[in-house]
DNA sequence: ACTATATAGTTTGATATCAAACTAAATGGA
DNA sequence: TCCATTTAGTTTGATATCAAACTATATAGT
């Protein structure tokens, strides 16, 4: 252990900690709801956007398209969202929310608000706001490295 | 967005971070293996371990014990670990490495060493260290709260 | 001793995720 | 015009992960 690198050791905490808090997450959201699918509703609201293609999504969270593709073929099943053929591409699709989309994504909003005051003891917001820009230098540094 | 906690955006980037370099550590080891493997190889290595039941592991890498029986279950498939029944616990099982998951670890030890160069641009060592306890920190207080 | 509870592991069923291979449509070049 | 390449999305097949429900064994309490 002592001859690892600095940075698994560094990875290795920040797995965890992802792991921690995506369980914790999933259990106040409402019952079938998820990260991925609430990901989605919050990135239509926050940058009020009407439509995007699946691979515009795929690329905004860094995933691949087979798992966009997944993850949208559930929540359309849901009727969280709408997709139709994008007229000016035979290939490509338009995705936009719909009301209950919107809907559910406010519901999820409250659910996760509960969280925050159970995360407060753990580290301060100054804490945090200190170690934002840091990791989020490394996270644009990861991002770089896949091209 | 500007509304949104900082716990928020703090956590959205740790996710994204372990995304990116799950992909990329998976990517760079042997055909078949995965991290869940890797990380259960290399528990028995560092520590030094002869036995183990699959509940301590689950316990020791904080996933679910579903989750082990299948990661082992495929371990054992692949030759890598050997388990046995627990001869003073006749619901427990006592899991150990084989010599070709000792080999398996090295080679994969080996291949993610090759990660450490195309890492280090993204972040000095000295920052890695820098972060590190407090990352500790933040994980150990998640930890806690899980009881 | 007997029953209730707790613990070890598994099974079932769901989601997320990826790589590889595939279809279909757009684009570019000769 | 026609073919090669690129791009959008899906399908297939694999792994990890969880919660809930299940079996089997151990432990505690009466």
């Amino acid at each position: 252990m002592t001859q690892d690198p600095v940075a698994f050791a560094f990875f290795n905490e920040i797995g965890i900690i992802d792991q921690l808090i995506s369980t914790m997450l999933t259990k106040c959201l409402p019952k079938g709801m998820t990260i991925a699918q609430f990901s989605v509703l919050n990135h239509f609201v926050r940058l009020e956007i009407d439509e995007k293609s699946p691979a515009e999504l795929a690329s905004a969270f860094q995933v691949s398209r087979p798992t966009m593709t997944s993850t949208l073929a559930r929540m359309e099943q849901a009727g969280l969202i709408a997709v139709r053929a994008d007229p000016d591409d035979g290939r490509a699709k338009r995705v936009s929310l719909t009301e209950a989309g919107r809907a559910m994504r406010e519901t999820c909003l409250a659910a996760t608000g509960t969280m925050v005051p159970i995360l407060a003891p753990i580290a301060s917001d100054a804490e945090l706001e200190a170690l934002l820009p840091r990791l989020r230098k490394i996270r644009q540094g990861l991002d770089a490295l896949r091209d």
